[in-house]
DNA sequence: TCGCGAATTTAGGTATACCTAATTCTTAGG
DNA sequence: CCTAAGAATTAGGTATACCTAAATTCGCGA
């Protein structure tokens, strides 16, 4: 390194290292593969190798990483993740409730700002938000000190995966497809309202939200990407 | 340039570049030298120089260069330059205004995030605050087609320069040293306030402001930094 | 237990945006 | 009008974060 010039770890490239370590090994910690992570991050192996090398080697390393036997993050690669993790949801967060974005614009921007923002701004933004316990989509905000809060324990459940009609609470969805946020906002479905099961076919599902008696049909696509909790009958 | 690798230019640097150009080049919109640029930029001279003849070779190029002879803006230029000053001074009004940010942290924080909120962040933080027309300094803020307002012609001078005691209206203020802002802040000073200087000495000058009557010392310091119209006696 | 195929790693390269040192240009003063 | 100081440019290098292609290594199934 020449002089005038100072390291810069903790890039933006770094944390998305870090936080598709996170996701990828679950609630299991388990080790994540070279594979998986390179087709997560849409870079290739060698690449990914190249960078493990480098968290791994780091002064205060980010992950716990051996040849040919995957990743896993360290403690404060894992603090790390959660803080990206907890500017990504308050900044969402904030981009709907105060800014009015419309809720499929919200992972995009968030994704870019996560790795700018400072303290100050995510004490701000908390602040003025009421210190959210969830983003728009229901997930989690993992809290101040990088900690992922336990939720109460529900008995969570994917549509794709219900069989028969009844009451669900909705608890969250997948923030992945904008289609698919458009769709599940236009019927009214969001954290903690109810939906009922009518019917599901092979194809798809009849619901009805809130209080409305409108029924949506919805596709098993969209069903794969909403979790609910089941109340009892 | 590798398969899988886009062009992009539009970086934070370059985005940099632009704006110092035209910070240095001002109303006259002469040409700037290297050398400024590169003490502006703390960057060395040979980076310029390079920088600006990729700005100059690009597709659409951002800047007229000839060696030697320095740069100016081109239209193109000059447009994405207002764009991110634009950027810059509605995010510091919102900190200011929607987040409560302390004036002397709004700067900073502006200056890392103008170059990645999006057209959308841009569009909403503006019709939150209004299209506001300056920014908390008394900065006149470029329009969405990226033009500088005009302002009223106003008869400005630094208070640094004033030599005889009268009224006057804040206009406006640097936004560079965090301690001159804080030492403006605790003493009521905001663009459209009155200010009346009670008497002018070689070391510093008696001032108060407001309706208040409360005398402040203000040293020739602080007094380059703050920008003042003349009241009619 | 051996070998083959998939996963991983190494080796060598690109682009960006910096740097220093050496060279060339400009121009202002004698 | 000529020269030397200072400004600008060229040449050659560094670090980051990617890439492809060519070795390795692992582990599963015959």
């Amino acid at each position: 390194m020449t002089a005038g010039q100072r390291a810069k770890n903790n890039t933006e490239s770094v944390d998305n290292y870090l936080k598709a370590i996170l996701y990828l090994s679950g609630v299991a910690e388990c080790r994540v593969t070279i594979k998986a992570l390179s087709e997560r991050l849409l870079v290739a192996p060698a690449s990914v190798t190249n960078m493990l090398q480098k968290l791994a080697a780091a002064p205060v390393s980010l992950v716990k990483y051996e040849r040919h036997r995957g990743v896993q993050l360290s403690a404060s690669g894992k603090r790390r993740a959660l803080e990206v993790v907890r500017h990504h949801r308050l900044i969402e967060t904030f981009l709907y409730e105060v800014l009015d974005y419309p809720i499929d614009e919200v992972h995009e921007e968030a994704e870019r700002l996560e790795h700018f923002i400072s303290e100050r701004f995510e004490e701000r933004i908390a602040a003025k938000l009421g210190d959210p316990r969830v983003d728009p989509h229901g997930h989690l905000i993992p809290t101040m000190d990088g900690k992922m809060p336990e939720r109460l324990p529900r008995d969570l459940i994917l549509l794709s995966d219900v069989e028969e009609a009844g009451a669900y609470l909705i608890d969250s969805f997948s923030d992945r497809s904008v289609n698919t946020l458009r769709l599940i906002e236009a019927c009214g479905i969001a954290p903690e309202v109810r939906l009922r099961v009518k019917k599901c076919a092979p194809k798809g599902y009849e619901v009805s939200v809130g209080r409305s008696t409108k029924i949506f049909d919805l596709s098993r696509e969209v069903a794969r990407d909403l979790r609910l909790m089941r109340l009892p009958k």
